[in-house]
DNA sequence: CGAATCTAAAGCCATAATAGCCTCCTGATG
DNA sequence: CATCAGGAGGCTATTATGGCTTTAGATTCG
């Protein structure tokens, strides 16, 4: 389970646009939230990829939110922002070299599932609307 | 809120450890979860010094648990474990800034707050017998 | 008791991944 | 067609990850 500042930067932006009226641009928003513009950028890419953001081009463009506040789930937003590494126990046992030779790391893995079944249920259960409600 | 590989590491150690008799020392440890030896003794040893790993010099040495599982918090163990950057949202408006120039950040530090709290409690209450068990 | 050995502890250094910066391109608006 | 903002990619700086060496404490054995 990785979290980087990607999820976090996406968070904040989602608290932001749940009470902007218009949509607001990624040089506006990344210096309401004093971070990197060009990062940001990526992160609200990769939103509105998810159709999670609307992005509108041109004057008076920018991302606005595309769902209700309790349609967008944390384990969504960290799962599309974090790209390659979403948030999952990825490292050590893998499965697929489980059952061959390392038979004594194998017994540990139902414990990393549970404990995954219980993080992504926290954060799938957790929507914006917990947030700024 | 940042999570790294070192509080993936110590989840899996404590785990592991959880069910040995014998204190382990971090080179057996590190090959029965096929990582870095070096840094996984760095995080064994900030864990020692949070007194959730209790740790054995000289011949037959290594680390053992030093709590029950049910003691074990994971907001504990990622805390010290990451170090300077714990499970908080520690970049974006710092509460410092807050009440002068940027007034207009000011107004999602309730929501982090909450989001924070959720976060934290929901770490400090999944203790390792909940994922052991 | 003292030497040899084992392992934690702690530092420094190299590499890999993340975060941040800049530029060009595309589509939308007026 | 001029302007504005998203989309995409490359490049640099920062931080995380991992490797390596040295020091110190603890145990075993002669």
């Amino acid at each position: 389970m990785l979290i980087t500042r990607a999820s976090e930067y996406a968070i904040l932006s989602l608290i932001v646009l749940s009470s902007a009226k218009e949509p607001m641009d990624s040089e506006t928003l990344s210096k309401e939230l004093t971070i990197s513009k060009s990062f940001l950028a990526k992160i609200l890419q990769a939103l509105a990829k998810e159709k999670i953001l609307r992005s509108y081009k041109g004057v008076k463009g920018g991302f606005a939110l595309n769902k209700t506040p309790i349609e967008i789930d944390m384990l969504t937003v960290m799962t599309c922002v974090e790209g390659k590494t979403p948030a999952v126990f990825e490292c050590a046992p893998a499965e697929s070299r489980c059952p061959s030779e390392k038979a004594n790391i194998c017994n540990i893995w139902p414990f990393l599932n549970k404990l995954q079944g219980k993080i992504d249920s926290f954060l799938a259960e957790l929507t914006l609307a917990d947030i700024i409600d």
